[in-house]
DNA sequence: ATTGTATTTCGTACGATATACAGCGTACAA
DNA sequence: TTGTACGCTGTATATCGTACGAAATACAAT
């Protein structure tokens, strides 16, 4: 053997998402933790705090360990932020909605905004696109039942279906941000305001912004009156369905 | 005076984006650099290596001078993402297209794709609705007026641009995605394959995932086929632009 | 001309971070 | 009983953002 002796395998990812691992030889020391346990905790972690003090120090401290200790269970912290989300993806609410494609695919839009609102830290970790674990892949096979047999090629469902979960990130994105900007600026609000109006009135003219003055406005007083958090996602979510049902009834 | 008293005033981000600062007093050694010289070094260090890149001691280092010095143009580096991002705003491509209200807001559409594409890092930086920037009011007046005297309301007109928005958003990360992976699996391709297709293969039966297995592979042989790296733009776009037609003509 | 002072620049330092490495102790295999 | 594979952890390295204070500078005031 040249350098590939210690074979002793840094486990893929993807054995890890599956919980494929290869079976422990059984010496040494019983294990304390188990792979779930630290995701767990790093969920627990994120839920509380954000994804910024998700730190491998935070998580093992949580299960009362030492920091390094994780290495044992985990690669790495990519590795356990891919499998956050996995687990996340696994566990989500899956609606059987009634009715046809768009309450079904209504219903999937639905699910997935409430996952990323409940979790935050979901919508920055998430890659468009994310590995086959068990999760991921059940949410794509349930997903994907709600455009079958509709008339789509397989090519258009899975098109129509990142098209749909595409725009759901970015509302609920905004609607986190929108939180966010909410709480910081409770108290501030006012005095924020008092100490930027001079400069906000002398640079936004009526001039040189008009469509943007008079419609930041009006989405501005429309957010602050009767505000529906998940406005934008209904919003997209119908000119979505509309959108589909043009390709649908067209092919 | 309580603690207040050294009102030296750290420059609020407004004033950064707009460049409207004090009026400096005149005294002590002259400026070396410039606001639009640090983040122009910071742009493109992000250009070229990502934004994880963009390390205080890096963009000085572009610049020839230590890593402290930015921060006589700069508060940190959360403000200096902003200016990054603001300042791709302001100078984008801003497409005047001729034609009615679908062939302008398909070129809004193309503009910012091709915006996200050549700048993947500005995907990662920008939180959704960004600052009043100059530049992103630049951006957002020129955006509404492809939206505007068509029959939308004010709030309708701000909602269609950031559902539009969003999934432009959405499919440059995923063409992003896509290209990072085909670059890190070109040579390792055929041997990530081998290790991994006999986890794969047993645990992505077509049993537990029919429609996954069934779609998942038609789309990734479309991709590998004839490879349109613009496919999930032009598809979403097309079926919002239809959407969209259907709510201007129920109006 | 001299002195005072506001300002830019930067060396050093602190508290984070992820994680490599090597030692220690455990508990099964032989 | 002993050897050893493996779980656990203390220490160390290389990053990061940035606080702090000193040195250098160039104008204002005298």
């Amino acid at each position: 053997m040249t350098s590939a002796s210690a074979d002793a395998a840094k486990p893929h990812l993807l054995e890890l998402l599956w919980r494929e691992l290869p079976e422990t030889a059984r010496r040494g020391p019983r294990k304390g933790l188990t792979i779930d346990a630290v995701v767990e905790a790093a969920i627990e972690l994120a839920d509380a705090e954000g994804l910024e003090s998700v730190t491998m120090r935070k998580v093992a401290q949580s299960l009362g360990v030492a920091p390094m200790t994780l290495y044992t269970y985990v690669p790495g912290k990519s590795e356990l932020i891919v499998l956050m989300l996995d687990a996340l993806y696994g566990r989500m609410e899956r609606t059987e909605a009634a009715g046809g494609w768009r309450e079904r695919l209504a219903a999937v839009a639905r699910d997935n905004y409430a996952l990323l609102r409940a979790h935050p830290w979901a919508a920055s970790a998430s890659q468009t696109r994310p590995p086959l674990g068990p999760g991921q892949c059940a949410k794509y096979e349930h997903e994907l039942r709600a455009l079958d047999g509709i008339g789509l090629t397989d090519v258009e469902m899975d098109d129509a279906l990142a098209f749909v979960l595409g725009f759901v990130r970015a509302a609920a994105a905004e609607a986190a941000q929108a939180d966010t900007e909410r709480a910081e600026s409770a108290v501030s609000d006012r005095e924020w305001w008092e100490s930027n109006r001079p400069l906000l009135e002398k640079v936004l003219d009526a001039e040189r912004f008009p469509t943007a003055v008079r419609v930041g406005q009006a989405a501005g007083e429309a957010h602050e009156a009767a505000y529906d958090p998940a406005h934008g996602l209904e919003f997209g979510l119908q000119r979505a369905l509309d959108g589909l049902a043009a390709l649908i009834e067209r092919g």
